[in-house]
DNA sequence: CTGGAACGGAATACTTTGTTCCGTTTCAAC
DNA sequence: GTTGAAACGGAACAAAGTATTCCGTTCCAG
């Protein structure tokens, strides 16, 4: 693992490799978000760097993907755990909800599964994640603030609503998106509001994009 | 254009063909609906036909996601037509959304935008759907239950939201997209509520998926 | 000076996929 | 019954895209 900014107190080339490591990842990050199918050849001419600085750093394409998505998993256990250091349990729910919209954890997560065979400690993150995302619904439902009706699984709806919403300019998917959580959670908080329609969505309905797709 | 169950009082084989016409345009919908950049050939297999039976009817891959497309916004239109029809300014409004979201009328014709050179004849009719769309948010807006910071541009955000529910089962997906529409809604309909943040979305904001995307 | 780490990018090998082509089946008209 | 064309299935073909390898070059640490 490569903190950020390791490149400080390098010199010369050595430098110039660690700025790669992260201008790698970076870009990555960007073009697969983007298009899960992206070239490989993309990433690297998005970071400004030949072919074999990546094929340096990661045996292949799956290996690159598996990262990404690990550490967007990794991303959404630190915010959950951060959250979960609020003492109000409503805006440790929704600044949760807010940062994960925000730092598109959503798409880095989910929608990358199935382009890479998973790790065994991908899934213990995965379930461990679920835990603590069930712990924030519990703490926020125990503030009286949240509809009767909505569930866990209901997070998912959500995360996934709002990653939908991409226009070209970065900064203004993130607004864009905001709009939309505000009026989720909007809705989401009103405990006198009729009941949603049909089944609530149930636990494992979504674990179907983690299969492998060919 | 071919009406559905166009095989009615035809016998042999023309009938056969005209229950292909229909089994290919349905197949086609699936399979484009589940992935736009599927293979020809998928389709094919998914009717159960050759595909010498696709390549007959279209001349190729690209004319058969315009068609796909068009249907979708045609559909769109007849929607919003019906739904200027209802007396109930809000009554019209939401029904038009739920029959929208129902028939995935949105992955249809945005989802496919980009796939092929649109004709002009499709641009008159998007063109016309904006108009038609504007009406029906001014109509709601006149019964008063439409919240104020809501523009017609967050009708996209909405739909695009919704489209973006989607589970292995078909039924469920509705279900499930229902269930986000009736949040969206519920607070869509909050004339009370803050401000939503940030600059409400725009005309043409989203114009950029019609662009050709190689 | 120099050996090797780091790299750029052409070349390769392979897969995918849109389209064509041809032999075959089926039926309606004579 | 014969037949000719509509309709079709699916192999064959061609073009494109792309993951990976490979080799010559650069640059620095020792």
């Amino acid at each position: 693992m490569s903190s950020p900014t390791e490149a400080a107190g390098l010199s010369g080339r050595r430098r110039q490799a660690a700025l790669n490591d992260e201008a790698i990842l970076n870009s990555a990050r960007e073009v697969f978000l983007a298009d899960p199918k992206s070239p490989i050849s993309d990433v690297a001419k998005h970071a400004g760097v030949g072919i074999s600085a990546l094929y340096r750093r990661y045996p292949g394409k799956e290996a690159l993907l598996r990262q990404l998505c690990h550490d967007g998993l990794r991303r959404y256990l630190a915010e959950a755990e951060a959250a979960l250091a609020d003492p109000d349990g409503w805006t440790a729910f929704t600044g949760f909800l807010t940062r994960v919209v925000d730092a598109d954890v959503h798409s880095l997560t989910v929608h990358l599964a199935g382009t890479f065979t998973p790790t065994p400690e991908m899934g213990a993150d995965a379930e461990r994640a679920g835990r603590l995302a069930e712990d924030l619904v519990e703490r926020a439902r125990a503030t009286g603030k949240l509809r009767g009706d909505i569930v866990l699984q209901d997070i998912a709806l959500v995360l996934e609503s709002c990653a939908a919403i991409r226009v070209p300019d970065r900064r203004r998917t993130t607004e864009l998106r905001r709009r939309v959580l505000a009026m989720l959670i909007d809705s989401i908080s009103r405990t006198g509001a009729p009941d949603l329609p049909g089944p609530p969505p149930e636990a494992g309905e979504f674990n179907w994009r983690w299969q492998r797709r060919p």
